[in-house]
DNA sequence: ACACATTTGTACGTATGTATG
DNA sequence: GCATACATACGTACAAATGTG
């Protein structure tokens, strides 16, 4: 009993050793972006491997978001500045094989929003609050007139008060969810009958949730949106399950 | 002023196109998990381009957690199930590259956990309470004993507690940022001087929130498990950050 | 504007260790 | 144990793209 405990041996590929220390250099600061990685052919000398082995952890490197590589450049691969843009692949692939549902991802919205409209009502700024109220405007400038302008603004109001709320992860995390769920709705929405009482109620909301941040009152201002989105998104969602969306509204 | 808006070509790599083309197979369901891609060689002959090039496309489907090869596999890559490794790296590179701080990892749980505690106290079944019980006996149990299995059965509490809730999105990242929390800090925790006395008060915080999850009241259960997770992690965060915390607990 | 050297993208061949039947 | 098919890794070769003088 006792003795060593041996750690199994898994067998690790060459290209992950480079990709492992490749990463390193990235987030330990000692590659920042902007900055170039050696060439192809100095990365095989220096870590002593053939060059299709670098040129598959250049792959995984840059599917994972941390580099990009252009035929021809002398400079080597740029190291990227961060970007969700992986995380915005892997939650796309979840949803697109039917691993979450449309509730869901309203749901998954509905919470983080609300949060994030709690935050902003205590620690906004007034020229936060001011942005938010221009985009509300903008909102009710462009109803009936231009759609895609209208989407726009609704997109501002929410990254004003996200950026308000000071917590980059719910930013990240909404602005993932929110596309996601506008690509698989795209279609519906551009036809819905009820296009523009929908979008009249949107401003109405966006204007009662904008009062209330002024107002300082976070909860209240939670609540009108939750409110807002379900009444946004439920007819979207299939009847059995926007049930959990309704748990959310008390 | 119209005519045909031209979108700009970007030049498609090669290995690129092999990847789309797997990764429709597979969100389609062509492919399942299970299931095995032709070997490279046959992906050779069937895509008209060199091994290099399938294996660049393998590396990146590989890295994005689709698929799995293993050395000398005469089957060919392995379809793997959906799994949220690729979301877990992705987040953690951003927590590591500093552009997340502590807190805001911590006020995300808050915010989530609290949420998945709503849902569930209202949609939970009396099996998946019972769950919740046991997982908060076991944690009593562990206390002052066994560090690491109380840490287990904290995981073990707030499992029950999403997966009571229904939404898969929600457990997959609160998964993630707790385990990225726990890397962050757990040098700290383990040489805290007064750990014992906040695994004494995290257990009876958790006990409270049982009850309000029994007895139905999901807002009451979520604020107390706001307010416990801010007694437990609040001291690892700079006080300067703490207000944003705060800004939670109402 | 043009030619140049360098680099990446891709193809092909070969050697070696591994998993399966 | 053995034969077979496979993935891993290396090396070479050439075309296409890029930056520079």
């Amino acid at each position: 009993m006792g003795g060593p405990r041996f750690e199994p041996v898994r067998a690790v590929r060459a290209y992950e050793r480079v990709v492992e220390q490749v990463e390193e250099a990235i987030e330990s600061g000692a590659l920042s972006p902007g900055g170039r990685l050696p060439s192809e052919r100095e990365l095989m000398t220096q870590f002593s491997v053939s060059r299709s082995t670098v040129r598959e952890a250049l792959r995984v490197l840059q599917a994972r978001g941390l580099v990009r590589s252009r035929h021809g450049d002398p400079h080597g691969a740029e190291v990227l500045p961060f970007s969700p843009a992986a995380l915005h692949k892997s939650m796309t692939t979840l949803a697109r094989v039917e691993e979450l549902s449309l509730a869901e991802l309203v749901q998954f919205r509905m919470v983080l929003d609300a949060a994030a409209i709690l935050l902003a009502a205590r620690l906004r700024t007034e020229e936060q609050l001011a942005e938010m109220s221009a985009a509300v405007a903008r909102m009710r400038a462009a109803a009936e007139r231009d759609e895609a302008a209208f989407g726009a603004a609704d997109v501002d109001f929410h990254d004003a008060v996200v950026r308000a709320s000071g917590n980059k992860l719910i930013q990240i995390c909404t602005d993932v969810v929110r596309s996601i769920v506008l690509k698989l709705i795209s279609e519906r929405i551009a036809g819905a009958p009820d296009r523009e009482a929908l979008m009249r109620r949107s401003i109405r909301h966006h204007e009662e949730v904008v009062a209330a941040i002024r107002a300082g009152d976070g909860p209240l201002a939670a609540r009108l949106s939750r409110k807002a989105m379900y009444d946004y998104y439920a007819g979207y969602v299939p009847e059995s399950e926007r049930g959990a969306l309704r748990a959310l509204l008390e």
